[in-house]
DNA sequence: CCTCCGCATTCCGCTCTCCGGAACGGCTTC
DNA sequence: GAAGCCGTTCCGGAGAGCGGAATGCGGAGG
């Protein structure tokens, strides 16, 4: 089927067959946890026995780079070049320069002289919880909570490029299901959790602003940059968007910001019901106090800092400033 | 205040300062949204003007392979190679022979003549909600009943090589914090979730047996494998599994096991709580038939499946067989 | 205090992995 | 039928990638 199978193969003609080998790169999906240093965490990695000997290693650079990755996906913290150079059979060079790559590029990040994956690796997957800024421990109890107070669909929404992008999603049975539900980013501009963004966040307007007319989803979207400006003024003052059916019919939205510690927004809390009674002027009051109960809780200094410098903790997101 | 960001600095070190400029990195993360063809999705790529003309693209294999990815992780759906070719730079055989070594590795996935991203890139960010079997919309209505019901965490793991990895979590403000709830991924022999994955996938656990001696977490964790075996008969038999402080101290869990079409196990589905009480034999019942709900649900052919093999819709996870 | 070992880092000559133009066949549109 | 665009294959060439050697640092042990 491929033409690189067989290229491939040729491919894996060893340059040096005296080399050590590593491993075949599906094992190394399932390749036991890294023998690391660990921070807090209570999980210590599963001394089980290496894996049987494996065949030589690929020669190209692509396979090489993702099987370095593979061990630092796979490994319980941030791992030195000596060890990834060993388990992946890679000389220690080659490992050192890959990773130099791997880091410019983002895909992955240095910890003191460790190594773990980076956050564009995370981004390259698409939005989801470990983009939430913050903790997604300290957001997800207000989500749950204003899911149970509402009923409806609750969304966190951060800023991504000129569009938002969903990083949690929390709803339960009653949920009315819509096309719009289907999709993990929307536009700014016609989206509550967008025109939060826009609203308080004066740098991503005003390039927002640079980029020309605003796309109709439905005949109920502001497509006037004027029109979307006044709605961004009343935002601002009560604190809360709407959007009515302006990005897809049936669905309105009542969004709230949330602001970092450094007093910048940072993400949008919003309801999404299939009728403007699920989206109350109470509704949007819970909303508005649940965003600023997030922000206070960002705004306090918090112990998880101390095992993310020292062990990868899964759950926590990006940097706040990272957005 | 976040570590991030100094260390953020310390790897932006750039090696070869004499390289052929490449795109910054971070502009391709956003960049607008592709225009290509759609699926059911309500949302249509925001049709504004392409960016300004670029800087060459760079000429090494990862970067440009990151340049691709970047472009498929940002589009609304499967890309073919010409435009692909065209957005990227990169002409059109050498994306070609990028994108095999891609798809080869998993980081790419074909659709036809298209690609987009695959779940081996997915799979490196780590566990989260993508790697829900079926779709997370199926799943987490009943986790946050399942939650409402019990006032616990409420974890969802998959089978990760030889161990679990918890792909979605579910907590309150009520939650007690412990040590084991930073981690993503946790041994089998110990944890309540592990044990019904090893009772009722005979592959997995099979294999486990040759793993050797069970590393011991806390002073009740099974180090036997007779002991675990006696253990594992009791699960298959009360379709519950427990852990008593096994994997951590202090916490205490009950999980059932969830079975996709084929009959097979393909998850577990867990309450962690701080106190015997709180996984009661009525609360292993609630999970218990939480599990069974979703087995249910998942046993039924759904719509969403037309949407998977025709646009990318995030929300949904890996194909049941995938595990 | 000294020695050894293991670590990460840098340098640079060499080579082979990667590059991409050319060619080809298929499909769609006019 | 012709033109254009698509994806695919081939293969000679070169530059991107390779990795041994050298270096300096820190920690452990005698």
């Amino acid at each position: 089927m491929w033409p690189y199978m067989s290229l491939g193969n040729h491919a894996l003609r060893c340059r040096e067959p005296e080399r050590a080998p590593i491993h075949p790169l599906g094992e190394q999906d399932r390749m036991p946890r890294a023998i690391t240093h660990q921070g807090k965490a209570s999980y210590h990695p599963t001394p089980f026995p290496p894996p049987p000997a494996s065949p030589p290693p690929s020669t190209g650079s692509l396979e090489r780079a993702t099987a370095i990755l593979t061990y630092l996906s796979a490994a319980a913290g941030p791992v030195g070049l000596a060890e990834l150079s060993r388990r992946t059979g890679l000389p220690k060079t080659t490992a050192h320069r890959l990773l130099g790559v791997l880091c410019a590029t983002g895909l992955a990040q240095r910890i003191d002289s460790d190594y773990t994956i980076g956050q564009k690796l995370i981004n390259l997957a698409g939005p989801g919880p470990r983009m939430v800024p913050g903790t997604r421990r300290m957001v997800l109890p207000h989500l749950i909570r204003l899911y149970e107070a509402t009923r409806q669909t609750v969304n966190l929404a951060v800023p991504r490029g000129m569009e938002i992008a969903y990083v949690e999603r929390v709803y339960g049975h009653g949920r009315v299901s819509t096309p719009s539900d289907e999709v993990d980013r929307a536009p700014l501009h016609c989206t509550a959790g967008g025109k939060v963004l826009l609203a308080f966040n004066h740098e991503l307007h005003a390039a927002f602003r640079d980029r020309g007319d605003l796309p109709r989803m439905t005949r109920r979207t502001l497509i006037g940059h004027a029109a979307l400006d006044r709605e961004l003024h009343v935002v601002r003052r009560r604190g809360v968007a709407y959007a009515k059916e302006e990005f897809a019919e049936g669905i309105v939205c009542a969004a709230a910001p949330v602001f970092g510690p450094d007093g910048r927004v940072v993400m949008a809390i919003s309801v999404a019901g299939a009728s403007p009674r699920a989206v109350s002027a109470e509704v949007a009051d819970l909303v508005r106090r649940t965003a600023h109960a997030i922000s206070s809780a960002l705004d306090r200094p918090f112990p998880v800092l101390a095992v993310q410098a020292t062990g990868r903790t899964r759950a926590e997101g990006p940097p706040m400033s990272f957005l």
